[in-house]
DNA sequence: CTTGACACCGTATCATGATACGGAGGGTAA
DNA sequence: TTACCCTCCGTATCATGATACGGTGTCAAG
């Protein structure tokens, strides 16, 4: 448990320092005690590991609130795999839904480009008549 | 063009009030001059067709920056359909970036949902393994 | 023993898209 | 005429996730 300051957690933690003390305010972390020499805080250890759940969580679409709510859970006694698994199932859920309106926004798009004639006045446009509401179907 | 008041201009749009002024505030629409008798502002007619014009760019999932755009040319004098071409095919470019990083996401969780035996310690929950970075493959 | 590079920490700003609040004023209906 | 609702407008707040700034302090090398 090498001690680490702040700018080289932040290199190791792949995020800025500016970022870490956003976590910080945040309650993401704790503060880490100055040594006993006084001086920087210690970012190494656990708060390094913590740095790097909260990078790997968010890799996986958790916002900052379910990774302070995955991170209780990680770190509490007796905690066992079910409680994650629900919560990845129901990220899968919300990601699930989210490519879900995407996709139906890609096709109309697509849609619209090709009945687009791509030139010529705005009149024959089907994109400006979708968005003006004047639906072409 | 009938007047109307911003609470009726906004029930005709489908949105909020106050989201009718955020947007003049953000110089998507003027803000209408007041009748000469004075007393309420009229957001009929070219106001209230702004703010539809607003509504259905957003369903196509244009941003209110490039909205404001779309609406620059659209009102332009001359204004041909090329430019509105363009600027649907850079958003469903777009979309479809988020669309596959969405995508990878969900096949990742898929896999680590799978993966997981979904009780017991978390020294077996390959969820915990890949937010941590203990990567198992 | 000075200079330079960090650390520390409070506060401000950005982007994006709204929503909310509060007080002044106007028009209508009982 | 007195409620009552709505408009108007400036300002504040929310959610989400950062990034930036400025003043002060500390440490280590030259």
């Amino acid at each position: 448990m090498q001690s680490l300051t702040i700018s080289q957690a932040a290199r190791e933690a792949g995020m800025g320092v500016e970022t870490i003390r956003f976590y910080e305010r945040k309650g993401l972390i704790a503060q880490p005690p100055r040594p006993i020499s006084g001086g920087a805080r210690d970012y190494g250890g656990n708060t390094l590991w913590r740095l790097k759940f909260i990078s790997g969580a968010k890799k996986l679409g958790f916002s900052l609130a379910e990774i302070a709510d995955l991170l209780v859970l990680r770190t509490a006694p007796n905690a066992g795999c079910e409680a994650f698994q629900a919560r990845a199932r129901v990220k899968r859920d919300d990601i699930q839904g989210r490519i879900e309106g995407l996709t139906r926004m890609r096709s109309v798009l697509d849609k619209l480009i090709e009945a687009c004639p791509g030139r010529g006045e705005i009149r024959q446009c089907s994109i400006v008549d979708a968005i003006e509401g004047k639906e072409t179907d």
